[in-house]
DNA sequence: CTGAAAGCGCTAACAG
DNA sequence: CTGTTAGCGCTTTCAG
């Protein structure tokens, strides 16, 4: 059980006091290279590890940061702590992590722990349910760094790491007229989420550009699910002129319309045209396999990550919150089977 | 930018001393209920948020668990620490996360920073190169609770939380069995991986309890990949019996298998039956949708914290690890086409 | 019931 | 170059 190993037990041990202790092992200025390499060898042998609590107490920092995102489970948010957390650990910070489950409660609370535990900094992926945003500006107001990704919230001057889903739907609406489609419809998601809502724009603008009307009835509000591409189509096919192609607002929804279409025995690309949004791992392995947008998750999260250390670094307890600091990700077209009938 | 509050900031403003303060806020007896109510509403007023750090370091322990992944890109891993953080943040833990990205070096360097922030306890999943495991005794020999999942090494007599694979195994093959297939074939995956070997047996046995006769061309020895799977197929058909089914240890070998197979218009599950192991996400949604072995990842990685809580509570400084608490899980079938035939 | 004092382990300021 | 002292914010003796 070997009690922990300490500065005082070093210093107890080479006859020296913890503070030329400390000193030696931090390489400061103003101990001797012999005490140094001393303090340095005993540390090794006696196995001391640096106790980061009493560190942080002192430093008043952590080194930690806090990422709260909707839920582990998601692929997506698997892929971005990926990336955040690999690049804070380049950069000598851990990565702590909370669930908010979509709900505000938990966010609220997720963010209390971590204002309790002192982080350095907090990364978060707003939760689908949360309307009001009071906790998340307390953190702003306490002067800790707070950087969104992915679901932002554009209206609070918080900063911000996206992908461009408004060009990301526009390649994907301009790539299905390129293949010849000709009357292209969308399965659009809840419209009080900006990520859905420029989509939605991205879609209409493509088609506006290439001077094709934007019809209400081939913009199909559902959800993002499985079943919500399952009855788009089939409100689609109902329809006195209906539509040979879409462009669905996710992958899920993109995969219930190609499960759909294909009971009814409609030849995907030849006669329907599908592309997604996600690039989901699925896509490549379905039949037939689809296209899609992909929305550059490790890359976000360490984009994400570095910009939150830009604002820990610059703030030092004060920092300065401008909507400068934005950054969109470009989205990379993935085009499959699903939408190619040419070349 | 107001001064974070302190427990001393609030004495100050009540003219009461911190000891109070503290007594009143942690509802310790020895406090009159008026001063604890006074004490309370200032705290809530003045928006006191107790520091953790300091709590921490006093108390000697963090209410963090450290959690080494190999990646949190990986669908599985992103599952389980669904499961670990949901059930920690229950019982009032957080959770900090570090991945391998499957390399000792990193193993190391995750237990040393998780040694010095002080967590509670560890629970980690071993990194696919790691044959020494010194890092991971110097827990054990710190008397720091520790708990693997799903990849583990009984030999270091660690309390563990794994699937039954070889239980699973032996469910697929027999199910491979009862559907009337003749001669099953096992893709296997690198054999110096326990989880590995294990489903091997699982396979033999099932056959072995069904009179049938293990046969090393029926068994490939390959990878965990698409491609180990395809050249699996080809392997196979090149015999001059071949079999008609075939087990794969995982779902990305199974899927190489009946991407091959469909490239070869060999008809599924009706000319040849395949089965994996894991149900990752795609499996649903090919075609022919993937009989598989479900791992129950939620479910392990909450039987994981909890064992590992048990280990810190039971603990405190002196934990007791013997192999008793190695906690196996049941897998789940879930059969779908690709190995339906009958009924 | 409340106050004073000490200490968790570390580092920075000030002396020597 | 090294030692002494103090303090980060909290809780827990021990007195009063």
């Amino acid at each position: 059980m070997s009690h922990k190993v300490t500065i005082a037990d070093i210093a107890r041990e080479l006859n020296l006091t913890g503070a030329t202790v400390s000193r030696a092992l931090n390489n400061r200025k103003g101990t001797s290279e012999d005490t140094r390499k001393l303090v340095q060898a005993a540390a090794e042998r006696m196995n001391y590890h640096r106790d980061r609590i009493a560190y942080s107490l002192r430093a008043g920092r952590t080194n930690i940061i806090g990422v709260i995102i909707p839920s582990a489970e998601i692929n997506f948010f698997g892929s971005v702590i990926h990336g955040i957390e690999n690049m804070a650990n380049n950069h000598g910070y851990n990565v702590l992590i909370y669930q908010s489950n979509e709900l505000p409660e938990f966010e609220q609370k997720g963010i209390s722990t971590f204002l309790g535990s002192r982080v350095d900094g907090i990364l978060a992926s707003v939760a689908k349910e949360t309307t009001n945003f009071r906790h998340y500006l307390e953190i702003k107001e306490r002067g800790l760094p707070l950087v969104f990704f992915d679901r932002a919230n554009d209206s609070l001057n918080i900063p911000s790491v996206v992908v461009d889903d408004y060009k990301g739907a526009y390649y994907a609406t301009e790539h299905l007229i390129h293949q010849g489609y000709q009357r292209i419809a969308h399965i659009a998601g809840q419209q009080h989420l900006k990520i859905f809502r420029d989509r939605l724009e991205g879609y209409k603008a493509a088609l506006s550009a290439n001077n094709m009307s934007i019809e209400d009835d081939l913009i199909y509000n559902g959800n993002v699910s499985i079943e919500a591409g399952r009855q788009a189509i089939r409100h689609f096919l109902e329809l006195s002129n209906p539509p040979d192609a879409v462009f669905a607002v996710e992958d899920f929804s993109a995969l219930g319309a190609i499960k759909e279409l294909k009971d009814r025995q409609i030849i995907i690309p030849a006669d329907f045209g599908v592309v997604g949004f996600a690039n989901e791992a699925f896509g490549e392995h379905i039949t037939p396999s689809l296209s899609s947008i992909d929305q550059q998750t490790v890359q976000m999260g360490k984009e994400a990550f570095k910009l939150l250390l830009e604002l820990i670094e610059e703030g030092k307890g004060a920092v300065k919150y401008n909507t400068k600091s934005k950054i969109i990700l470009e989205p990379v077209p993935v085009f499959r089977q699903s939408s190619q009938r040419r070349g």
